[in-house]
RNA sequence: UCCUCGGUAGCUCAAUGGCAGAGCGGGUGGCUGUUAACCACUAGGUUCGAGGUUCGAAUCCUCGCCGAGGAGCCA
């Protein structure tokens, strides 16, 4: 079982993926033994290798009996390579299997694969990450995680949006000191970023319309099926939008998001078991309720949040149930709002900001609002909310130098996986899930 | 930070004061079309930890540890 001597890795080798168009052919492929089924003298192979899965049928008579004595000593997840025929077959999924010629054993574990066939609980399988992205539901899910993040990137980039990279260190609190990351910076100390926001808006100063992509932290001990304290956050910020056109924005864009995993991930949701007609409702335009508006109708529908009070999460809930689409909230009372946020031309006590609440009780996907353009009301702003005035001097620089009328919004990658994939929880629409407890794998 | 629930074989769980069990996974054997294959046999336990109540504790009590669900906060 020598790796190198017998397996040249210039050697052409076929994806599972294209096997159907091999029909007829001598192939060899790579990859992973899934599980695995034998009648005495003949074994099925339930292999994988990343783009697809096929059934390896090897019968006894028609292979050396060293190597069908070896494949019946293979374990669960052995890498390896085998050589056979593809052949058509109607009681496959996907149409064909491959009649086994040979199979080269790459490594065969020493022990036992620690996920089965059967279920697990959340705490194995988060301990197991590693191993649990390998199954069919975690690869499913993260290919539409894949398909949110590059069709957001597809859109922007189409309609003449730049990619500007703000930082994950940061000396400036951002949003406020509660829920921040503090480390060690050489003799001083920083944060890791909440937001990139605010450098958005900068870089919005000099391309006009841009947007940041990344990693975001949040240090809030919080327990929730809608909570990392490592999440990813898409931030467009526009220079010249006002609070209109950033809420067309936000409509257009999660329009596309969704018209595109409906195009090409249409076999992963169904095998998520996703509703699709539900997906396929979400059309512009969608819905716009006023602040004061959301509090009246959940008075009626049961809640007691009062007024000027945030929407809590089973307010979205039992508000997004109301409808079939996205539904925007805008306008809140300022006081429960970020210090950045424009004050309504109309009512000093509002801020024109929206909240994108997905519906079937997912809940906010997108924070949005035009920002301050004021340097005087922004700088009384920042000593209301006593902040440090110091860690804002070059924010507070955009609006001495050119002001300009601007907005833009935040966007949880994670949460609109979430909704479209139609995840009972957050932490299976990353990767790498970071939660209060739990930093490893 | 608060509330609720949980921790028993590698995994998922049962046993609720009276002999620690099942399914899956593992091992051995059987089976030429299996689809979480099936059949037979088999190995496998510090019941999270410490202390207590009791003739007797996985089970009841106290403390601790580790998780999960939810609240608040947010995307």
């Amino acid at each position: 079982m020598t790796y190198g001597g017998r397996l040249p890795m210039t050697a052409p080798w076929t994806y599972i993926k294209d096997l159907p168009s091999r029909e007829g052919k001598e192939v060899v492929i790579r990859g992973w033994l899934y599980n695995m089924r034998s009648s005495g003298k003949i074994h099925f192979l339930q292999l994988r290798d990343g783009t697809g899965t096929v059934q390896g049928v090897m019968v006894k008579k028609e292979v050396s009996e060293e190597n069908f004595a070896e494949a019946k000593g293979l374990w669960l997840e052995a890498s390896v390579e085998v050589a056979g025929t593809v052949r058509k077959d109607d009681r496959a999924p996907s149409g064909v299997e491959l009649t086994v010629s040979s199979v080269s054993v790459i490594q065969n574990p020493s022990e036992e694969y620690p996920i089965g066939k059967k279920d697990h609980g959340i705490d194995f399988l988060l301990d197991h990450r590693h191993l649990w992205l390998r199954s069919p539901r975690q690869q499913a899910i993260l290919k539409i995680r894949e398909a949110v993040i590059w069709s957001a990137r597809e859109f922007l980039r189409n309609d003449g949006y730049m990619l500007v990279d703000s930082p994950i260190i940061s000396g400036a609190a951002g949003e406020g000191a509660s829920g921040l990351f503090e480390l060690d910076y050489f003799d001083s100390k920083a944060y890791l970023a909440q937001t990139g926001q605010l450098y958005a808006e900068a870089a919005a100063a000099a391309f006009g319309k841009v947007y940041t992509l990344g990693p975001t932290f949040r240090a809030e001990k919080s327990k929730t099926r809608r909570h990392l304290t490592e999440f990813w956050m898409l931030e467009p910020e526009v220079a010249f939008f006002d609070h209109e056109a950033n809420m067309d924005l936000q409509e257009r864009l999660i329009c596309h998001i969704v018209a595109y995993a409906l195009e090409h991930c249409r076999r992963e949701l169904e095998f998520l078991e996703r509703d699709i007609s539900k997906l396929e409702a979400v059309k512009a335009p969608f819905p716009h309720l006023q602040y004061d508006e959301a509090i009246e109708m959940l008075k009626k529908l049961g809640s007691d949040t009062p007024y000027g009070s945030d929407l809590g999460n089973d307010d979205e809930t039992i508000l997004t149930k109301e409808f079939d689409r996205p539904v925007f909230i805008e306008n809140y009372p300022k006081k429960i709002k970020a210090f950045y946020m424009k004050e309504h031309p109309e009512n000093p006590d509002l801020v024109l900001c929206d909240d994108l609440l997905a519906p079937e009780g997912y809940g906010e996907i997108i924070g949005g609002s035009q920002r301050e353009d004021s340097y005087d009301r922004l700088l009384a702003r920042i000593r209301e909310e006593k902040l440090p005035e110091e860690a804002y001097d070059w924010y507070l620089d955009l609006r001495k130098y050119g002001t300009f009328v601007h907005s833009g919004f935040g966007m949880g990658i994670e949460r609109v996986v979430a909704w479209i994939a139609g995840l009972q929880h957050i932490r299976e629409a990353i990767p790498w899930p970071r939660t209060i407890y739990r930093v490893k794998p």
